[in-house]
DNA sequence: TTAACATGCCTAACCGGTTTGGCTATTTTG
DNA sequence: CAAAATAGCCAAACCGGTTAGGCATGTTAA
């Protein structure tokens, strides 16, 4: 009876030496997070590595699980690329027999399986995203446009990233190398222009873009901007219609070339009917000190012994604050001077007087500022898309309409 | 003189064979555009192998260079890694030395090195990116929100994506989606308060993100709210304040807790001065059938024989509309009727008569939500971040100010 | 009967970064 | 003078997809 017992205690023993050996392993596993890989070292031996666990795995556990082609090949015991072509749609293309297809599939949207696009724009070699950058998208102009491009965006599958410059010529730069290293697809921007160096260096490394509302008229581009000089000049003829003799234009410091191109369409139109009188009834502003200068641009206009009887005015800020200044004057519109807009706004009929404008084709230019882009992202194209859209003019009381 | 002769012929011969093989090689590699690998295929053998040059790697030679971490490291014949660790300005933390750091830090500005954020974000599993998700980038409200947290949100280096759900279910649904597969690090979302499920799985799956200005009362989340019972309330204290005795609240349908709110402040406040008349002066109308219904409202609040003297307007849009009418209706504000809105426009000095507004605090709106926002991304919080601001009320003709 | 073709799936490179865990040589310490 | 510490860098796994090319196996045509 001893000698079985002796041996009996020393299987029990080793049984709980190795047991403890055991649990110091799995120990050590579970509190260094770490995982176990059997590695060849190249010269034909065999490495035990525990192989630290990368934090993100861990974060994943505790959400709940986003699954990825791992994941799904694993389980299914089907290797990554033929789980990726099914779930491409390619799958007859490729020869995946239906039966295998099915379980791809059916496992795919059991566990609600979702490509992350990171991985796939960076293996793709694009993001389907477009950038779109305007001076500030809290101006309903652009905020209206930044909608329709949105929404027609994405019905081709692509996704909008948008930033304001605030008219920074910096900003601007800063704005466009944050996107191409986003790796946007193609940009759409309302460029401060003063930044004609970075839409060149765009042009010359042939990325897809499409400049709104302001272009460079010294660089061909793709570009959807409204007809400016027509715009005005209509805005003109309306106040001549009416029997307006003297009229000023109220505009900004020459910079951009709508602004120049608005400034052209009033003189010409003057020229035309023979009522040109040179820059005194032109008031250019300077942004930083509109308040200031626009009260003083106003009084000039209105209380010279040369003073106008209509007036028109190079944006919708502009119109705003004019007739701020106009309303401070007892000015009597459209009667001692009529007004237009050049740009809408919605409440342009609540004002008393209602104010005409011209109009500007918002959705229009969202629109085919897009089609042009898509355009150029299936295939590069030779030539540029450069498009004047036509303005409408919506003529209100403040110009003499009853 | 015949031997030497013969030699040198073979000599010729075998190098001219020797350069048409050249020939033929190199002309093989450039048609088919492969690149040569050597490679040890496992069993200790040494394979040639002829790799196709991916399309991605040609495009990048047509546009100008953008250069990779690769390209860094094979000129320099350093490492990739320690290439990273130094241009993430972790040099000295991980010794690397001077000299080394000087000369990487050199190449990469002189080529203007960029990392690519899609591989950045892939390998970090963050990708730097909020998203911000509103009913309608096109309203003011929302436009500038989403300028005031895209420029707070850029102090900190992240990006903004943005999408407008149009007040749908099903596209808030998959836009979150759509942000998520694009793996945002984080949400802000003026919900469309039919979507609970939604925010109750965000919520569940510890993914940060903060309502704006709707939030579920069900659920609890961050969120960034205007006191919206406190804004009524004040305006309906001014009205009565003028002596108004009978007023009436054109507002939405149910539905936006929001809105629940500012009827109870409405109600509770006409209470609290024994004012309250019931429902009957409560509009509630259909947002798909503004028009209409706002007429019959409007006529009503002011034509019935229990006809009201004052207006409280739920939204700032439901006041521009509710004012088309009474315009037509020839109503004198405020003698017969002062009206008073809940939210601001810019353009409510210019109309007359001048509309007193509830202003929300948009900045203070935007601010908040990308600082709860940015400390959820820093660290995992237990607690819920939630903000009810304080409105203002501006004062202004329509309710009796001279 | 054998070559040619079709079917069905897999292997491994690749996109461009980040990060961990060494490795080697030099310097410091005992 | 050996051992330990430090400096300085690298190799390779990894993130999660895409894609070209290839390898069995079965079928058809010559």
């Amino acid at each position: 009876m001893d000698q079985p017992n002796r041996v009996d205690s020393l299987f029990i023993h080793m049984f709980l030496i190795l047991f403890f050996i055991c649990l110091i392993f799995v120990n050590y596993i579970f509190t260094f997070k770490r995982q176990i890989l059997l590695i060849e070292d190249g010269k034909g031996k065999i490495c035990l590595i525990f192989w630290k666990i990368s934090q993100i795995g861990l974060a994943k556990k505790l959400s709940v699980k986003k699954i990825s082609l791992l994941d799904i090949s694993e389980k299914l015991k089907i290797s990554k690329s033929t789980i990726s072509i099914v779930l491409n749609g390619r799958g007859d293309e490729k020869r995946v027999s239906k039966e295998t297809q099915e379980k791809i599939v059916k496992y795919a949207n059991e566990h609600n399986y979702r490509p992350n696009q990171l991985a796939r724009g960076l293996s793709r070699g694009k993001s389907e995203t477009i950038g779109l950058i305007v001076p500030n998208i809290s101006d309903t102009f652009y905020s209206r446009i930044a909608r329709r491009i949105e929404r027609k965006a994405r019905l081709s599958g692509y996704t909008v990233v948008y930033s304001s410059t605030g008219e920074s010529r910096t900003r601007e730069n800063e704005l466009i190398q944050m996107m191409l290293d986003r790796q946007v697809d193609g940009l759409i921007i309302a460029s401060t222009q003063k930044n004609q160096e970075d839409v060149v260096r765009l042009k010359n490394q042939q990325f897809p873009f499409v400049l709104i509302d302001r272009h460079y008229p010294d660089v061909e581009t793709n570009f959807v901007v409204v007809d400016n000089a027509g715009g005005t000049s209509k805005a003109v003829e309306q106040l001549i219609k009416l029997g307006k003799k003297h009229i000023g234009f109220v505009t900004l410091k020459p910079g951009l070339e709508a602004i120049r191109q608005r400034l052209i369409g009033y003189e010409e139109t003057l020229k035309k009917y023979g009522l040109y009188e040179g820059m005194k009834n032109v008031k250019e502003l300077d942004p930083d000190h509109l308040d200031c200068e626009m009260m003083e641009a106003i009084k000039s206009l209105v209380q010279s012994t040369h003073k106008v009887d209509g007036i028109v005015f190079a944006t919708h800020y502009l119109t705003t604050q004019g007739l701020r200044e106009l309303r401070k004057l007892s000015v009597k519109i459209p009667h001692e001077i009529a007004i237009v807009s050049f740009g809408q706004m919605s409440f342009f009929d609540l004002i008393e007087p209602p104010i005409t404008s011209v109009n500007q084709p918002v959705e229009e230019i969202g629109d085919k500022a897009v089609e042009i882009l898509l355009d150029n992202l299936v295939e590069k194209k030779l030539t540029y898309d450069q498009q004047y859209l036509k303005t409408k003019l919506e003529i209100r009381k403040s110009c003499g309409k009853n």
